[in-house]
DNA sequence: TCTCCGATTAGAC
DNA sequence: CTAACGGTCTAATCGGAGA
């Protein structure tokens, strides 16, 4: 093999939410088991044996409820706590097996193995010592650029024959070619359901189709995104490794609500904590933003309902990441876009126009807000001792209609003290 | 006619 | 309580407004 080529792997945990789930709760082993997303509402993860129920990836839960009394499946709330936790003790391992490498989800980390001797029995070692040390099964998968890591990486999690391992550069042109062929087109990062069915148009139907497609139609067909998919299959590296996290440009806190709100005090009380959460995130990397906007949502699934989904920006006189400024324009715009006689079902915060707080413009008009930024300081740093809301705008969390449901969770073994079980 | 901007679309997980 | 369907984020693209 030439020694140039990228040795890129992909770690990706199985069933991520289910195996946390399972770390406390050894009883759930080989039992079909759904982890459920906010307000207890679709499927977001499955065990191999739900899966085999035929329980869908972003199923709604009432639809497969059913299976709960039929088949014994069982479905727990999710603990984004008890994730984020196990996600940074699988990143802090494998960080130790290359400098290079990129946390790209909760649940999937890109190592850079180029130039590793001993390259397969590294990869294996990937996957022990995260089984051991965690508990939590992953799946490795290599290859010369992000787009091949992920697909070997499918390959490993789909044959058992790979022993959760599979590298993409050992194969040989032809072996690449039949497995390509084998593998249908969505199974591509990048391509989801509507490109897949576009595709299908052009005669492009599995992954060596792809590959192989006439590259000026498609480049005219489908733009520049397809065109990088295209030359990272060929094993052209187009997506680079992020390393450092990029700072968001953009922050969205939004909930739907656990029953419908009819009242503007409530709305009021629930934006209040998404302003919060959002100038939080906000302060957290050190960024102040220059609008805002305020979305409001019905129902639309109930279509005998009527039908209201506004939403509303303002430019703020000064860029700022002050929960309570932030929140009078937030009241505002709830105020201006209210109107009675509507089901809101969801409401949310979106801050935009962001930018880092070492490029502050100096008004030449108002007096910069200093003073205020020490109150914000004092309240992240207790929110962080005592966790998140210990710390708050009076009027939030005055009403509790709002707040989701989560009735099917589970306690937070390894973040709060109290929810460890005596022994 | 060109450019900018907001809204829309598509995707990941 | 007897209906019930997530939350964030990015990038490309498109169409209209305004220069």
């Amino acid at each position: 093999m030439s020694p140039h080529v990228q040795q890129l792997a992909l770690v990706d945990c199985n069933n991520f939410y289910v195996s946390c789930e399972r770390l406390f709760r050894p009883d759930l082993q080989r039992q079909p088991v759904v982890v459920l997303s906010n307000n207890d509402g679709c499927v977001v993860s499955r065990s191999n044996e739900a899966k085999a129920l035929g329980v869908k990836m972003g199923q709604p839960w009432f639809e497969c409820r059913q299976l709960e009394q039929d088949d014994g499946l069982l479905a727990l709330s999710s603990n984004y706590a008890l994730y984020a936790d196990l996600s940074n003790r699988v990143m802090a391992i494998l960080s130790d097996f290359s400098p290079n490498h990129e946390a790209y989800s909760i649940d999937e980390c890109f190592v850079d193995l180029t130039g590793i001797s001993k390259l397969r029995e590294v990869s294996y070692e990937m996957r022990e010592r995260v089984g051991r040390w965690t508990g939590i099964p992953v799946c490795v998968g290599i290859g010369p650029t992000k787009t091949l890591a992920k697909l070997a990486n499918h390959v490993a999690k789909k044959h058992p024959r790979s022993k959760g391992v599979f590298n993409y550069n050992d194969l040989t042109a032809e072996q690449k070619a039949r497995l390509l062929a084998q593998l249908p087109v969505e199974e591509v990062w990048g391509v989801g359901r509507r490109l897949t069915q576009r595709l299908a148009l052009h005669g492009v139907h599995s992954v060596l189709d792809l590959r192989e497609a006439h590259i000026p139609t498609l480049r005219a067909e489908f733009g520049v995104v397809m065109e990088k998919i295209q030359r990272e299959l060929q094993e052209v590296s187009c997506i680079k490794l992020e390393e450092v996290q990029q700072d968001k440009k953009q922050i969205i806190a939004s909930r739907s609500f656990g029953n419908m709100v009819t009242e503007l005090p409530v709305l009021k009380d629930a934006l209040s904590t998404f302003v919060a959460n959002a100038c939080a995130k906000l302060r957290a990397q050190n960024s102040q933003a220059a609008v805002i906007q305020v979305f409001l949502q019905t129902n639309r699934f109930r279509k005998e309902l009527p039908q209201y989904m506004p939403s509303l920006a303002i430019p703020l006189p000064q860029p700022t990441s002050d929960t309570l400024v932030v929140n009078r324009w937030a009241d505002y715009l709830c105020e201006r876009m209210f109107k009675e006689g509507y089901q809101y079902k969801k409401a949310g915060v979106m801050l935009s126009e962001i930018s880092s707080i070492a490029y502050q413009q100096g008004d030449l008009l108002e007096p910069a807000p200093a003073a205020d930024s020490r109150l914000m300081q004092a309240l992240d740093s207790l929110n962080q001792r005592f966790g998140r809301g210990a710390v708050r705008v009076s009027t939030q969390g005055a009403y509790g209609e709002w707040q989701m449901r989560q009735g099917r969770k589970s306690p937070c073994y390894t973040t709060r003290w109290s929810d460890v079980p005596a022994v």
